[in-house]
Order: C-alpha cells, then sequence, then structure tokens
DNA sequence: AAGTGGTCTAGACCACTTG
DNA sequence: AAGTGGTCTAGACCACTTT
C-alpha cells in the first residue's frame, strides 16, 4: 500500500503529462488541492516537496506554484554541462546542420527502448561558445513521439529544444543519463571543430527520459575540450 | 533570521564535524532529540531529511539514525563514476605507486583553497578493474588536515580511502566537484595503462570537499576507456 | 488588505527491527 | 513487548507578493 503522498505525486504527474496543467501555468493553492485530494495540508505539501526537488514544479513565496519550464536558465543549470576552464559557462548557439527522417540502428532503438527498426528523426547541430565551434551533437527522437515535427518548426523554435518538446509536443525531458569518454576525433568532427582527425575529443551519449523514464531523446556530443569541460557534482540537487 | 531547523541542522553537522558523533554511530532516537533541541518533532525532523538527502546521516526505520560510513557501497554510490561500458560496476583494486610530501604548486593551491606552499601529501595510485589497470590517481592532500598520515597507515586502512580519512583524521568528505575533458596520454600514463603515447584518454579533476565546502583532496584521474565510461546522471538525488 | 507559500506545533497511529 | 523511524492530521502564525 503506497503512502498517500505518494499517490497525490502520481496524480500530479499525470496532470502535468496529460497536458491538464500547462507549462509556466499555475497550480491551485495548496489549500485548495488539499482539499480537493482530501489529504491534509502536510501531506499535499509533501507531495509538492518532492516535485520541487525534482525541478518539475516550482514554488513561488507569495505568487504560487508553477510547472518548471524548460527554459535557458534550467537547460543550463540542469542538463548543460560544458563550461570554459575559468568557469565561465554561456548558452551555446545552435546551428542546423542536418534534420532527417529514418529508421532506428539496433544501437539507437536499443538506447530509445524501441522495437525494430521504428522510424526517427535524426537532426545534427553544431554548438559555438563565444562564436566558436565546440560541440558537435547528434539528436535522435522516436517519430512516435514527436509526430508533425518538421524542419521549419525544429528551426523555427523561440526557445531551447527542451523548450519546444515540452509545449509542441507535450514531451516534457525530466531527467537525463550520460556516459563520456575519450575519442579520436573522425574526419568529420574534426573539420567542424577545427581540429585535427585524431586528436583526443570528449564523447558525450546522452539519453534524455520523460515521465515514467520513457526515453524522448539520444544525443551524442562531440566536444573539443581544448578550452572547455565537462562539469558535474557528486551532490547535484541540494 | 535562520529558519529553525536551519539551526538545528547546522548544530548536528557541528556534532558530527567535532566527531562527538561517531561515523557509523547512532543518534538519539527522534523524540529525544527534540526535546534536547526544544523543537517539535516535526521540526527535528526535517533539519534531519535534509542531512538525509545528503547522505551525510542514515536512517533504518525501527533501529534508529546513524551517521553514514564512507565505505564500499557509498563509495561506488556517490563518489566512483567509472563503468564498464555494458554497465557493470565493481569496486576498483588500488595499488599505491608513490607517496611523498612537498610543497603545494600554485595550481595545487588554489583547487586546495590553500595559502602561498602550505605543505601537501601526493599519493599516486593504479586502479584496475577485473585485474586490468584502467585508472591512474595522482591524490594531493593539505598535510595541516592529515596531520600523522604516513605511507604505512595510507597502504595499510582496512576500508576505503574516504573512510581512512573520515575515521583516521576526522575528514568527512560529503560532496566533490569534477571536471572532465579529454586528453593525450602522456608517456607515464601510457605505460601504466597499457596504451599508446598520445591515446585519447579521460582527465577527470576532483576537489573532494568536507563541511562548510572546504576542500579536502585534490585528485587528478587519468581513465583509458576504450572499455570503460564516466557515467552522471542529471537528478542524482531522488 | 488579500492571497500565496514557508515554518512550526503537538499530537495520533502505522511499519519495522530487535530482544 | 518495547523501541525505532514513517506517515498523517488540523490547525496556527510568519514572510512575501500583488492589488
Amino acid at each position: 500500500m503506497a503512502a498517500l503522498y505518494r499517490q497525490i505525486k502520481a496524480q500530479l504527474i499525470a496532470d502535468i503529462a496529460s497536458g491538464e496543467v500547462p507549462p509556466g501555468g499555475g497550480l491551485p493553492n495548496e489549500t485548495e488541492l488539499a482539499r480537493r485530494f482530501n489529504v491534509s495540508i502536510g501531506t499535499l505539501r509533501r507531495a509538492v516537496d518532492e516535485l520541487v526537488a525534482e525541478h518539475i514544479l516550482v514554488r513561488q513565496q507569495g505568487r504560487g506554484t508553477f510547472v518548471g519550464k524548460l527554459d535557458r536558465d534550467r537547460f543550463m543549470f540542469q542538463f548543460f554541462k560544458i563550461a570554459r576552464r575559468d568557469g565561465h559557462r554561456e548558452f551555446p548557439q545552435v546551428r542546423l546542420l542536418s534534420f532527417a527522417k529514418g529508421k532506428a540502428t539496433p544501437p539507437e532503438a536499443a538506447m530509445l527502448g524501441l522495437t525494430g527498426a521504428a522510424p526517427v528523426w535524426r537532426i545534427d547541430n553544431l554548438l559555438s561558445l563565444q562564436g566558436r565551434p565546440v560541440i558537435h551533437d547528434r539528436l535522435v527522437l522516436p517519430a512516435a513521439l514527436f509526430s508533425g515535427l518538421t524542419r521549419e518548426r525544429f528551426a523555427g523554435r523561440a526557445g531551447t529544444i527542451y523548450e519546444l518538446y515540452q509545449t509542441e509536443f507535450g514531451v516534457t525531458v525530466v531527467d537525463a543519463q550520460e556516459r563520456v569518454r575519450a575519442d579520436a576525433a573522425t574526419a568529420d568532427s574534426a573539420r567542424l571543430l577545427g581540429l585535427a582527425e585524431g586528436a583526443p575529443v570528449l564523447r558525450i551519449e546522452r539519453t534524455a527520459l520523460t515521465f515514467g523514464q520513457q526515453p524522448a531523446e539520444w544525443r551524442v556530443s562531440v566536444v573539443d575540450t581544448r578550452e572547455h569541460d565537462y562539469v558535474s557534482r557528486a551532490r547535484e540537487g541540494l
């Protein structure tokens, strides 16, 4: 028998995932929510506490509780881990290199939890920091989650890529697993990043997850780490 | 005016840092602690909740609350991020290569927050997974925090290195910042790891922190990522 | 002034571990 | 059976934001 506050939390997640409460939108106040769920305000708060810790909800004293938007600030804070050697961090400038539909290769299907050769979008981007290309990204998206995606909609997005997923397709990225290793630059990456072929580069494979641990994006980033680092912290939240 | 539960938390941290409550040792029960601090049990629990979230305390229902030991399980969970490509994780076998005292170089002093050429210990280890060397570690410790350290005490430790810091010197590592980049293997590292000189390797610089964000160790790890990855998660705790 | 989240209280009862 | 932490209640009052 699951704890009450876990059930409340699950219901809140369901309401967000279904789009009933839109990103950026406000929830009813806590007294009202507690009444609606028929629990004490302490129990309601405990459910919301966990969602705030997971950055899914954001509380603002005196204003209300809101669904966290995947805007630049949050993307930089939670998902973008590249920083200049001296610690400087900035939002990257993104240039679209290619956009195509295809069938998932076996490794792609494995990383995205797809069966067989399911349709996927493949998108290549070149990310620049201070005007110089530093990261070469290859995104692979399950087409089933992003039906109606076009090159124009992707390139014409207003905010971050994850914000596009969230507001246009109802796909909210809540977590990501990353595997990092050193690799020798391929001819392609070397050309894009201004490196010699075979030069050491960082290779990051990220699986972005939406609610229920469902994979929503598989991303391979090749990073020129001559001037930049991948930064991580043992204790992230809190 | 800080919140009450924050004050309780600070007091609990002080009691742990001073060694009044030893690692692995149990705290008084919650009713007793609440009485002692003159707060309600809810407030006391909130302070403990945060310390549990930070892995400093561990609760066991029906048994009590204990100071978290930096044993193998916790080290693997919180600080050791290298895993085999297939996901397999194991505790590394550590071989001591060298152990020496010296004066901090400027970069070392900067990373450890030391002034001038303060005395430091420098320790080199070779870490093996499944019997094959994979990681070359250089540890730099402020000698002021580890007075009485000897090669014998270091090499003769029973558990993990962080457990030695904790139980023998009262230095509890609670967090770490890591910067990761790709680099070309030096002649030394290449020889130790069985690589060609100049082969791409992962270079991890870790500053381990004790209470109050004080640096306790600076560690540079050179990793052969032909068969292994550095694994990270966007949402670590919870 | 009204409405929101933030802190704190003083209990009750449940779930789990140990003797 | 006794002792521990885990959940839940039904309030009170404080701090902050907006009108």
